[in-house]
DNA sequence: TAAGATTATATGCTATTACATATTTGTCTT
DNA sequence: AAGACAAATATGTAATAGCATATAATCTTA
């Protein structure tokens, strides 16, 4: 299914970071059910989470991250390159470490 | 109870965090309202935000984070050491780079 | 096909961030 | 001390994520 990013005003996450977090979970083996309890959240969340429906909260995003064994890492722009290369160089564990900065520009923008 | 540390319900972002983000602003030379200005957000939550008293949303979050030359990585937990080495090493503007995880309990900011 | 498991959608209601504005406090400079 | 600039605090309203529940759609497997 084509996914033009255009028009479907998504406010969701950033793709990438979307795609890491479904193959965070599924990688551990996890249901949208199990990986909620883990985090305290019902499994709709999870899924509008998914499917970028709703954004959650910082914090909710940050249990999110550390079940599925991420980390977020606030990095000054000029050193991105860089440590996106020493990250994919090490890639084992599928690709779960975009920048945000390299989501479509088409969805997200100042909501002034 | 011996109190102070923990229990201290600061819903804010992580320390670390917010003293990166403050950490930029400076370094560009930025005040609260002009900080404000170019995410489209008044002084006083620029202020909630630096001060641990509001988590903005996440696009808000992105939005300061951009402007300020930032950026977000999702990073595996695994790699994250040798990120955080990485941009050490290269530690140009003091430290702004410390992952989410690395904020132990005594995160807490309340210096008075 | 049928049954179960998984995921997506829908609806109220609550909680809290976003927002605007005003006021206050603090710091620095003259 | 006074003034200007910066930052923090306070209040009220609006918008939206969180939540619980129910139900549908989809996928998997016997």
């Amino acid at each position: 299914m084509p996914l033009h990013i255009t028009g479907e005003r998504l406010r969701g996450l950033p793709f990438q970071m979307r795609q890491d977090l479904i193959a965070g979970r599924k990688r551990l083996g996890w249901t949208q059910v199990e990986l909620g309890q883990k985090v305290g959240l019902p499994q709709p969340h999870i899924s509008g989470i998914e499917s970028g429906k709703v954004v959650p909260r910082f914090n909710t995003l940050l249990d999110l991250v550390r079940v599925l064994e991420y980390d977020l890492l606030l990095v000054p722009r000029t050193l991105v390159p860089a440590a996106l290369a020493l990250i994919h160089h090490h890639s084992q564990a599928a690709d779960g470490e975009r920048p945000m900065y390299a989501v479509d520009p088409s969805e997200n923008s100042d909501e002034s």
